[in-house]
DNA sequence: CGTTTCTTTAGT
DNA sequence: ACTAAAGAAACG
């Protein structure tokens, strides 16, 4: 087995072979003396959160096949002042685009904010006249500053002061502050729960392939030095309660969630390691949000989420357009600052200057009333044009009104700026409003103070897009997520970490009353406390490890060394597991040393097992691995024996035949395959056998011994097969065995075929290994030559795998011979039509120039390529419904969303600020593409 | 080289 | 929580 060990800054990896899942925590840090420098003693090492200490061994810290373990050395007390010095110069840097969330945080600080200074310097002058237009209680509407959106508005308090100096930015970056990613994401409070949250989680697995994320891990350092720095008396007063920091989890290989463990320090005073007093320092900084309580729409005291959302969409908005607006300055301000709060965002005051307050609109228009160049309010919604969004003012440039045909199309203004959108379609035309004119115009002020004057009130964008906010839908996504109900909002609680809300009662165990603590943290998040390995404490024991053979048993057996009890490292998710038919991707012919391989790769599934498959769904997968006596294999056409009848007690993976198999589990749900109701008696025959449910087959060279079709090495996809029959008999044991007629029935030829041979070359395939695993067997083979240390060992250099591998490739490039070869069968080629649109997305024209060098190389090759460049950061997995941002990041859509949703506005990989918004939209050109490639991948998603 | 012995995965 | 399963390396 082997690993990767990575300093925590990033900067040096190294491989370690030749390890075994047994070995030593303080055998692992010998083999790093040489590799980084550093004695024994002064290496803290890291693996899911947890500090390996001596004494365990990888097994007990579930380290697995090619990990990641971050090394941090201890600094001895003359360097740690070096990276004190470091880390101040550092701050003294000028700040990037990439940090300006966090500046934007620091601008807003009291002391150093002008803008927030002011009012508190400034005059109020609450309801005596001296010039201001509007006065508390006015009926009006306010046009929210960032987005350009006018809202039902009620006038808190009036105050002199000049409105020019009012940032736009101010309203948003307060709330934008609750934005920040970085210091939440990369620590967390020790009393955090376990998920971080796993959109945001960003998998490394090979950190040198991917400049973007490791950037990304080398920003956050730099931020916890700042934040350190800036709040290195805060940290110190509360003086660590206690020594926990937590770090987080940076290679999830696992699709685990409960990635994110607890990491003490055992002796925090001394000044040893720069980056856990950062940690610390971050972690003191961590803002412990106050309990928050759900907020259905029918409490109308708090709307937390309300304002989440209108302030996800300003930012978004305002950073897109940038162009000059117009309407702003049509009117004067009439020097008074209005701080206003909007119907249905009660937690959010706005401060405004006149301009952006005039009265209620109450002159509806009719569509008939509307003129083209005249200037209205309507309601647009740049996420989702389709739907109702806020109200904005808009030039109408595009009139239609027939008897059949009704349409207004106008140019938007929107945003801070109040930049111009062309062209878009209003779809509410019933509710047009005429625009009021600004309240100094006004010879009477009645009309401000009559509530009836207006129409009912105008509807803003659903909050929550499942229920549309109808009061009488249940709804698990914006009230509680267990029942749905929106009754009780204050009987909701919501949890610190995923914002979901539940009924007091709804929770279970039920709680009676609202929690004192500050936070509070839902079921799915809190992080089992017995996980938790304290200062000093050893590692708990594993109750599931204490059941393994390996815990009762006496002998002193190494294992884990190889490739037979290492875990996925990857995981299929192109398509879900109960998928039936090929998997998109994966040609007939491909092939992989190892079943866990095959696991991976989503053919089948199972580690060990022959078949796949689940009683109700039928089978998906089934291995010809030779090892059962009633087999026979004729290639297109084979018999198969089920499952079952063998005592495999004792942790045995085959034994004789020794009771007669039923037909239950995996045989059953071969049995369903079959094209013809299920008789468990006397089986049965399909009378179109072509229509049962497909089977994938792998063959496995162990089958060699009875089959001609079995492949040399390791094991091959074969393709799509069907079941013609199946019955019970008596087999050569004398037991009962139920057994199955397989035919193919699969488009391509079979790998054995000519056609099939022919094709393999045509697509490049070639064995696959294991990351990593080539380089590790060349690793043992180098070792046992200098063992050896004789000139003999040049003639040795025969059979080993790697040496297969390196004359696969040799092939594969143009020699001589290979150039020949390649005249015979063309070379795999894109398709014209596929090319055509690769041209077309030329936003990935980088990305594209990257993968199609590789098209030489076969589809395989090509396709793996594919693959590492249009994964998405975020979720790790082929991009689904691909945006490309302006930064051309590109992320599936629903990623986005959910980044969003977590009050992240930047680029995940870069931290551009996200330019466009949700709708920004999907890359039909990179989806037909991805589509081709990967057929039918996206049914596998949401 | 045959025998023994370890784990992970997925279904129920 | 429990059980079955056509893997692969260690060991003698």
């Amino acid at each position: 087995m082997w690993i990767q060990v990575r300093t925590i800054d990033g900067k040096k990896t190294v491989r370690v072979d030749n390890l075994s899942k047994l070995t030593k925590i303080e055998d692992l840090r010998e083999r790093l003396i040489e590799h980084f420098d550093a004695q024994p003693a002064d290496q803290r090492l890291f693996y899911r959160g947890k500090q390996l200490e001596d004494g365990h061994t990888l097994f007990d810290y579930d380290v697995g096949l090619n990990v990641l373990i971050q090394l941090m050395i201890r600094v001895k007390p003359a360097a740690a002042a070096e990276t004190a010095t470091l880390s101040t110069s550092a701050k003294a840097q000028p700040k990037d685009g990439a940090e300006e969330n966090i500046s934007d945080k620091e601008n807003n600080e009291p002391d150093t904010d002008p803008a927030i200074q002011q009012p508190s310097t400034s005059l109020v002058c609450l309801d005596q006249d001296e010039g201001n237009m509007y006065k508390v209680g006015d009926i009006i509407d306010a046009r929210d500053p960032t987005m350009g959106a006018w809202f039902e508005a009620k006038i808190l308090e009036v105050t002199k002061g000049d409105p020019t100096s009012l940032p736009l930015r101010q309203t948003v970056s307060a709330r934008a502050a609750s934005a920040i990613p970085t210091v939440h994401q990369a620590v967390e409070n020790s009393s955090v729960p376990s998920s971080a949250s796993q959109d945001r989680a960003v998998k490394q697995e090979d950190g040198e392939k991917d400049s973007a994320v490791t950037k990304d891990q080398s920003e956050t350092v730099k931020d916890s030095e700042e934040k350190m720095d800036t709040n290195s008396d805060e940290s110190k007063s509360k003086e660590l309660k206690d020594d926990e920091a937590v770090i987080k989890d940076e290679n999830c290989n696992t699709p685990n969630k409960t990635d994110v463990a607890v990491v003490t320090d055992d002796n925090c005073d001394e000044p040893d390691c720069a980056a856990v007093q950062n940690v610390k320092a971050m972690e003191s900084t961590t803002v412990l949000s106050p309990k928050k309580i759900s907020n259905s729409k029918e409490n109308a005291g708090l709307a937390g989420a309300s304002s989440a959302t209108r302030s996800l969409f300003k930012k978004k908005v305002s950073d897109d357009l940038k162009k000059q607006g117009i309407l702003r300055e049509t009117t004067v301000s009439d020097g008074f600052i209005y701080k206003v709060v909007l119907d249905g965002y009660e937690d959010d005051v706005v401060e405004v200057s006149s301009k952006e307050i005039r009265p209620r609109a109450r002159h509806m228009l009719r569509l008939d009333q509307v003129k083209e160049g005249q200037t209205i309010m309507a309601n647009f919604n740049y996420d989702d044009p389709q739907s109702r969004g806020f109200w904005y003012d808009c030039l109408v440039t595009k009139k239609r009104d027939t008897r059949t045909q009704k349409e207004l199309y106008a140019t938007v203004y929107l945003g801070a700026d109040l930049a111009p959108l062309e062209n878009c379609r209003l779809i509410f035309l019933t509710e047009l409003f005429e625009i009021e004119k600004p309240g100094a115009q006004l010879t009477e002020r009645d009309i401000l103070l009559d509530p009836t004057a207006s129409p009912a009130k105008r509807q803003n964008k659903p909050e929550c897009d499942f229920c549309k906010d109808n009061p009488r839908r249940k709804c698990k996504h914006c009230a509680c997520c267990v029942c749905g109900g929106k009754n009780d909002p204050e009987k909701q609680l919501m949890c610190d970490e995923c914002d979901n809300a539940y009924h007091l009662e709804c929770l279970n165990p039920p709680l009676t009353s609202v929690p004192d603590d500050d936070d509070w943290y839902c079921p799915e998040c809190k992080r089992d406390e017995n996980e938790v390995v304290k200062a000093g404490e050893k590692l708990k024991e594993s109750k599931k490890k204490s059941k393994m053979a390996s815990a009762s048993s006496s002998s002193s057996r190494d294992w884990g060394k190889g490739m037979a009890c290492v875990g996925r490292t990857k995981q299929c998710t192109i398509v879900p597991s109960n998928h039936h038919g090929p998997i998109p991707g994966v040609e007939v012919g491909t092939m992989w040393k190892f079943r866990v391989q095959v696991s991976e790769a989503g053919v089948h599934r199972p580690h060990v097992a022959g078949i796949h498959g689940r009683e109700e769904d039928g089978a998906f997968s089934i291995v010809l691995s030779g090892g059962y006596e009633d087999d026979a294999d004729n290639g297109d056409e084979f018999y198969y024996t089920g499952s079952g009848g063998r005592d495999l007690s004792g942790n045995k993976r085959t034994a004789e035949q020794s009771c007669d198999q039923k037909l239950t589990r995996m045989n059953k749900a071969l049995a369903k395959n079959c094209n013809v109701p299920i008789n468990n008696k006397t089986g049965a025959e399909a009378k179109d056998w072509r229509g049962g449910k497909p089977v994938r087959v792998v063959r496995n060279c162990k089958g060699r011994k009875h089959s001609k079709y079995a492949p040399e090495e390791g094991n091959r996809y074969d393709g799509i097969y069907k079941i013609v029959k199946y019955w019970a008999e008596k087999g050569k044991s004398g037991f009962l065995v139920w057994r199955y007629l397989l035919r193919r029935d699969d488009p391509g030829p079979a790998p054995w075929t000519k056609d099939g041979k022919k094709r393999i070359e045509q697509l490049g395939l070639a064995m696959q290994y294991p990351e990593g695993y080539l380089e590790s067997q060349a690793e043992k083979e180098k070792e046992k030559a200098a063992a050896v240390e004789q000139p003999k060992s040049d003639a040795e250099e025969d059979p080993t795998p790697k040496k297969r591998g390196r004359k696969r490739k040799a092939e594969s490039t143009p020699s001589e011979k290979g150039g020949e070869k390649k005249a015979k069968t063309a070379a795999w080629q894109i398709e014209k039509e596929i090319m055509k649109l690769i041209k077309e997305d030329n936003v990935n024209k980088k990305l594209w120039d990257m993968v199609l060098p590789h098209v030489s190389e076969g589809k395989q090759k090509f396709l793996q390529q594919l693959e590492e460049q249009f994964m998405c950061i975020c979720c790790q997995e082929i991009l689904y419904k691909p945006v490309t941002l302006e930064c051309t990041h590109n992320f599936c859509k629903p990623c986005l969303k959910r980044s969003f949703k977590a009050d992240v506005f930047s680029c995940p990989a870069c931290r551009q600020d996200v330019p466009k918004d949700v709708a920004s939209p999907v890359n039909s050109t990179l989806t037909k593409i991805l589509n081709h490639f990967y057929p039918g991948y996206e049914a596998g998603r949401e």
